[in-house]
RNA sequence: GGGAGUUUAGCUCAGUUGGUAGAGUACCUGCCUUACAAGCAGAGGGUCAUAGGUUCGAGCCCUAUAACUCCCACCA
């Protein structure tokens, strides 16, 4: 009935077409019933998937597929993030183009161009891999829809003022020419030189001051001592010429924040050099000055130096304070420098009017603790990641980029008098750069200034559960959809995109995105590092991946260990599931051979050893069905697979005398181990399909179909196998089965063919009832002719072996 | 500097409320069992990271230390 190998290669894609033909992973909004609703983290369209990337989905898809097998109807979409910096930087390098170079709608044609080709990429390995999302529910964070859905929270949120608009100091990247996230930063140990300069009293006298900086001397504001230092307080108050720019006196004052034993003590500040003199700038109210322009180049107020690269400057600068003077001693030093995360060039902070979400009071950060708490969290540890989040969070969440490929404001400013002009929320997605406002400004006026910045990605994907249930066209009905069932994503981004999605449907709908929270591990590359592409290579890719071993080997592996935690890679999990899936093939490619002419029907008398492995396999279902629904898809793995080799090893040896021989055992016999293969078989292939749908299917197709009513096995339901209850079967068969293997034992140890006859076997026991209903069984599967019984302990003892003595 | 996680057999990982340490794999030894040698049966293999402590009893609880990973803060 089943080929002798399985051809995963051709089955795979022959099951993922028939699975798209006939809808059977379709959400259908006519259903009665109830819905299972998965906020699909739309993927970064980015370079090649590796199985770091789909390690998360599968595990989610497996969880996906449990609820469908429950007989739920799946809103399950996959949708790609395609909008904002991280696709214009592709974009930028895959096509040698810069963007600020090109007129936007070129570059965003272009940009558009390239995401279908990605996402159409990404989708087929998805389909591959056997995701089971529904394809017709897709959405780009680019697309109108998205852009549309994006605003209006904008617009909402300024109506609510919760969004303002602030000429405040932020991370800017002078490479990719924008404003940057606290949250897109990372650290970067970099070399750089301490340059130890004698600052000038006004009054005479020279005290030192150690930079790495130097550049930023023409932006110098302010120095500062700390008041506990006794070599310097009685400093504070007094004045300093710069080094340099000797025209600029600048004052002496003091606060804790300085290090007394960093570098000399005394500090200088510049607008800006970091978050300290941000806070210092603030705190005093001192001075702007900007010395780096949006693009890394030195201003006017650099004199000399302006229009010179920063770092130009800075050699320039150290040239000339050496010259006259100023320069006593220099250190080399390694130091963390923050970086932008997108392109690892050092940022800086520059000054311009960005909009920022209002999240860090007092007031909404004890919201997003209660938020954080009514929420399900899988595993549980990782809310603890949140809430520390959440607590340390003190500044607004700027969703401004001065960039081109992203959803525009809808926003424009009055030539006049300045004031916000929103647009309609009927109007929307609205370019600014193209449209105009309705109606003249209040004041009058008829001109506006269009915003020509985008919002930043995370300002779209933080409303992915508003997209999934249509919040831009459908008001009330998105209202009856929210909280979704649930979300999942990596253990990265709770911070930077489950606390916003979380801070957004609070915003509109004043409840959670989603009712759990999945948060998956990553998988590692050697001795812990984190799997990236760098450390990719044609072993780890996911396209040789899939052809090596297939997608249900691959889903195999991802299943491994207590959800949540980091795993390593390692190809030995693959050889596991390889050999799983063999044994799966063989053990049903047997079992329904003994099933071509069976019709299903409960027989008159089911047999014990039956009954037995009917019951065992319930027992391992309730455990299999318990993880399942504790989201712990490795263990449920665990358990179903540990009751299949028990399966295959035990019963299967037991019954399979009586299917081969009904001429002997009876077909009273024969029916009766049928009618238990027929229900272990499929019962054990549906819980087998979650995590390996392909080879499955073929099973189901090849001989259950028939008989059962749905047509796929991902629709057909989970369920136990009926069997009258039954006291202590499950003890009786272990002993039966235990008696078997205590006579292999015994061949094993004397060196002979487990199929050589014995001439009798004695069990020792104080009861043997059961024992004795099995008496064909164990002689059949021992080749014992004789069995006697003798009362007392436990004990097989192992009469004479037949030898054939030809 | 603050916080989180990890450390168990050669490898990858389990180990629920404290009660003699587990699986798979690899290695070794047998066995071609009327499905599967990509199989079956069996054996060996661990100072549970280290040092203390609590307890009749600790892989598990407490304290400290080390290594690795991550997050936050600092980085003049």
């Amino acid at each position: 009935m089943l080929d002798k190998k399985y051809n995963f290669i051709e089955s795979e894609k022959k099951w993922q077409d028939f699975w798209q033909q006939n809808g059977v992973y379709k959400f259908d909004p006519k259903s009665n019933k109830p819905t299972f609703s998965i906020d699909t983290p739309p993927p970064t369209v980015s370079g090649e998937l590796h199985i770091g990337h789909i390690s998360g989905f599968t595990q989610a898809d497996m969880i996906a597929r449990f609820h469908r097998m429950q007989g739920k109807n799946l809103y399950y979409p996959l949708g790609f993030d395609n909008n904002g910096l991280p696709t214009e930087l592709l974009v930028e390098k895959k096509k040698n183009i810069r963007a600020h170079t090109l007129p936007r709608e070129e570059f965003t044609k272009i940009a558009l161009d390239l995401v279908a080709t990605y996402n159409q990429a990404y989708r087929d390995m998805m389909v591959r891999a056997g995701m089971s999302c529904d394809l017709g529910l897709g959405y780009n964070t680019i697309d109108n829809k998205s852009q549309k859905t994006s605003q209006k929270s904008f617009i909402e949120l300024v109506k609510k003022g919760f969004a303002y608009r602030e000429d405040k100091p932020s991370p800017w990247c002078c490479k990719c020419r924008t404003s940057v996230a606290t949250a897109e930063l990372e650290d970067k140990e970099l070399e750089s030189v301490f340059n130890y300069l004698n600052f000038r009293l006004v009054e005479g006298g020279e005290i030192p001051i150690a930079t790495t900086r130097p550049e930023f001397l023409p932006a110098c504001v302010g120095i500062f001592v700390n008041p506990e230092d006794e070599r310097y307080n009685h400093l504070i108050g007094k004045k300093v010429k710069v080094p340099l720019f000797e025209e600029n006196e600048v004052e002496i004052r003091a606060d804790g924040k300085v290090g007394i034993d960093k570098g000399t003590g005394i500090v200088m500040c510049c607008t800006f050099g970091d978050q300290t003199d941000v806070e210092w700038w603030k705190e005093y109210h001192l001075e702007l000055k900007q010395a780096i322009d949006d693009g890394g180049r030195m201003t006017e107020i650099a004199g000399k130096y302006a229009g010179m690269k920063s770092i130009e400057a800075r050699q320039a600068i150290i040239a000339d304070l050496k010259e006259q003077g100023y320069l006593f001693r220099q250190d080399p030093i390694v130091h963390a420098v923050k970086v932008h995360e997108r392109c690892s060039e050092p940022i800086e902070f520059l000054s311009k009017k960005q909009w920022f979400i209002r999240t860090s009071t007092p007031e909404l950060k004890e919201k997003w603790v209660e938020l954080g708490n009514k929420l399900v969290w899988h595993p549980e540890s990782m809310k603890v990641r949140y809430m520390a989040w959440v607590n340390n969070l003190n500044q607004d969440w700027s969703i401004s980029r001065q960039r081109y490929f992203g959803v525009p404001f809808p926003v424009w400013y009055c030539k006049d008098c300045g004031k916000v002009i929103l647009a309609d929320i009927e109007d929307l997605p609205v370019n600014p750069l193209t449209t105009q406002p309705k109606h003249k400004c209040e004041c009058g006026c008829g001109e506006f200034i269009p915003e020509t910045d985008v919002m930043d990605t995370w300002a779209t994907s933080s409303v992915t559960p508003q997209i999934n249930c249509n919040w831009a066209e459908d008001e009330k009905g998105c209202v009856d959809k929210m909280p979704m069932n649930m979300r999942f994503c990596g253990r990265d981004i709770i911070t930077t995109w489950s606390l916003r999605t979380i801070i957004k449907a609070y915003f509109h709908q004043d409840c959670l995105p989603w009712n759990e929270l999945l948060v998956n591990g990553w998988v590692m590359a050697n001795k812990g590092e984190k799997f990236s592409k760098s450390k990719s290579n044609a072993k780890t890719g996911l396209n040789e991946l899939l052809g090596a071993y297939g997608a249900d080997v691959i889903r195999y592996w991802c299943a491994i260990g207590a959800y949540g935690r980091d795993v390593m890679f390692s190809e030995d999990g693959f050889k596991d599931g390889f050999k799983l899936l063999n044994k799966i093939w063989n053990a049903s490619k047997f079992v329904l051979s003994f099933l071509e002419d069976y019709k299903p029907h409960k027989p008159a008398k089911i047999l014990p050893m039956d009954r037995y492995i009917m019951h065992k396999f319930n027992d391992a279902f309730k455990k299999t069905y318990a993880f399942y629904e504790g989201v712990e898809m490795g263990y449920a793995k665990n358990e179903i697979e540990k009751f299949f080799w028990n399966f295959c090893d035990n019963y299967i040896e037991i019954a399979k005398n009586r299917l081969y021989k009904p001429e002997v055992y009876g077909e009273d016999a024969k029916e009766s181990a049928q009618w238990a293969c027929y229900n272990v078989l499929l019962g054990m292939l549906k819980l087998f399909a979650i995590t390996m749908p392909h080879i499955t299917e073929e099973i189901y197709q090849a001989y259950f179909r028939q008989f059962e009513n749905e047509i796929s096995i991902h629709l057909t339901k989970l369920a136990l196998v009926e069997v009258d209850d039954e006291a202590n079967i499950i003890e009786n068969g272990d002993k039966v089965v235990e008696i078997v293997a205590r006579v292999r034992q015994f061949k094993g140890e004397n060196k002979i063919s487990l199929k050589t006859a014995l001439k009798d076997i004695t069990i020792k026991d104080e009861k043997f009832d059961f024992v004795k209903e099995c008496e064909a069984d164990i002689k059949a599967v021992s080749s014992a002719q004789e069995i006697k019984y003798e009362t007392g302990a436990f004990d097989v003892v192992v009469g004479e072996a037949i030898l054939d003595e030809q």
